[in-house]
DNA sequence: CAACTTATCAACAATAATTGTTGATAGCAA
DNA sequence: TTGCTATCAACAATTATTGTTGATAAGTTG
């Protein structure tokens, strides 16, 4: 995503407005590989402005994406997730225990449908999701 | 999946029964390949069993997974979606205006995270999913 | 084939993620 | 400083899915 201050012309030029709800969410989304929930951006946006609620954060999280700002992510871990990182093309790792998710960066151009499917459908976009378990789950399950 | 005797055979097994809900289930989901939801599944089932229940349809679902007969998808669109085809490696298709999935074999043997993000995660499957637009979709655009 | 055990059903309630609505407040342009 | 209106928090509503329960029926056994 662009810096608070590109963001904030961004929004002026829409019309709309900056305020200290939306500077949090964009401050804790600058910078950020951890793959947010809506919640998780919540809880920690409270801490910084406690009267915050969770539609506000959501209705912060969409405007970013109708802006092309973030990516939100549904990756079947039950909730959306806030991808920062629009510039860099990557792929997703999923932890199918605790749903944590880690960039991949991975060459995806020989990657394409048949061309009798590609007839029938215009492709857009190509997502690749790896699927398996994390270090931390690693480890936990051993002792477990 | 397996051909309902089988799957019979499977639930017995297991100290489960075949009920008339459970058969005209499996009865929709053989050679199915629209990936159907829940809830396609169940207002079919309807005009088979019309008391059937919508939770019925959900339980029966999720015991055909755990036996493996069948795949649970999450790609995004709201709902789960139900993948009969257990067998031929496959990936998918989903169309961002309707949500339609098709099939799309593809080789992603090649496809691996690079040895430094391997370390850290042990990946046991990789999902491919190629984002577009059908051609229903497309030509519904057309005229509109 | 009757009896018995208990998995299963439908109905209903509950959860969780997300979106809709609204009146009061506060950005920001003039 | 003023005025317009985007935005907020609070609350309600929606949608997909799972939890609970007492009555029923599947299928095994005598």
């Amino acid at each position: 995503m662009n810096p608070t201050e590109v963001i904030t012309q961004r929004l002026r030029a829409q019309g709309l407005r900056l305020t200290p709800q939306k500077r949090v969410v964009i401050g804790l989304l600058q910078n950020n590989a951890t793959h947010p929930t809506v919640d998780s951006l919540y809880e920690n946006a409270r801490q910084e402005v406690p009267s915050i609620s969770r539609r506000t954060v959501y209705q912060t999280v969409n405007d970013l994406e109708s802006m092309g700002e973030v990516t939100l992510l549904d990756l079947g871990t039950g909730s959306v997730r806030v991808d920062p990182n629009v510039e860099h093309p990557h792929h997703h790792m999923i932890c199918s225990e605790c749903g944590v998710v880690r960039d991949a960066v991975i060459d995806v151009s020989a990657l394409t449908p048949s061309a009798r499917d590609r007839r029938d459908f215009d492709v857009t976009d190509v997502e690749v999701n790896f699927r398996g378990v994390c270090r931390n789950c690693q480890d936990n399950g051993k002792t477990a």
